[in-house]
DNA sequence: GCGAAAATGAAGCCTAGGCTACACTTTTGT
DNA sequence: ACAAAAGTGTAGCCTAGGCTTCATTTTCGC
């Protein structure tokens, strides 16, 4: 549309696209930060935030402010001095995001692209694949196994 | 590795996934900004603040800070009261982007997702798609039409 | 041409998410 | 048991990217 042709041709649904896209961006840090600390727990029992940060690749109070988020969403909990674990919700986020990044990983593999290059791509990719893109992704790997 | 089993077993290779999505996201708002005023300046001859903000679903100052930034980045110019243009490196850019956009969505299409979903979705996915990846996505839309 | 409307700029506030520096607590080794 | 080392917390700084409010400029209608 030049300019006002008709009423309501278009002109809203792209501001949609990029509110939608700053909506899955907000909730990445805290899927990631989520999923490791479930792996961690699973691995030795407990999270420690010098090693949150050390896998995330940030500065030791990075994670801490990371944590204190999730804290406040009702993610985790912890104690001074103390691991971080993951409260109920936390732990069904944790397994909803490992579940997914497998998927979209299986299914970069399947369309071509190298292991090394879907796992490091997966990272970010995963955070904007809608549930709708997800049931798609596993319902076209089972067709094509 | 509970601990400290092998010198350097792994614990640095995940930290290096989330190191390069930090790195995409912060070249994600470049990119869509890039693209949307080439849009404008394609269909319009030029691309106004109040223009961009609108499609980009932001107050208008947040988009005169994201020119602000595409101009000390060398992306665009622009005159106090007059409209935003691209750069050389800004159109090469956003010629970029377009194209990294539709292969997104095509691939996903292609896949099962549906058109709407796709649109929705490749908004935030396309900006974490490496060259690896694209370049697999196209030969593999190639090999399947 | 001029007054009203629209667009733009500028200032200032907020949160998220990075960082360093430093203080304090816990763990560890002798 | 106690000193050193490691881990954790806190304070304070930075940038990006949202917002509102208000001043200024341009554009438009008459
Ligand atoms: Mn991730
Ligand atoms: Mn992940
Ligand atoms: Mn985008
Ligand atoms: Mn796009």
């Amino acid at each position: 549309m030049t300019s006002a042709e008709s009423p309501e041709c278009e002109g809203h649904g792209a501001a949609e696209r990029f509110t939608q896209a700053r909506a899955a961006q907000s909730m990445a840090l805290l899927e990631d930060y989520a999923e490791m600390i479930d792996d961690l727990i699973v691995e030795h029992g407990e999270a420690r935030v010098t090693e949150i940060a050390q896998r995330m690749g940030v500065a030791h109070p990075t994670a801490t402010k990371a944590v204190a988020r999730l804290k406040r969403e009702g993610l985790a909990i912890s104690r001074p001095y103390r691991g971080v674990f993951l409260t109920e919700a936390g732990v069904a986020l944790a397994a909803r995001v490992r579940a997914r990044h497998r998927t979209v990983v299986d299914l970069l593999v399947a369309v071509g692209v190298p292991v090394e290059t879907a796992e490091l791509d997966a990272e970010g990719l995963e955070h904007y694949v809608s549930e709708t893109t997800l049931r798609a992704f596993e319902a076209w790997l089972r067709a094509n196994p």
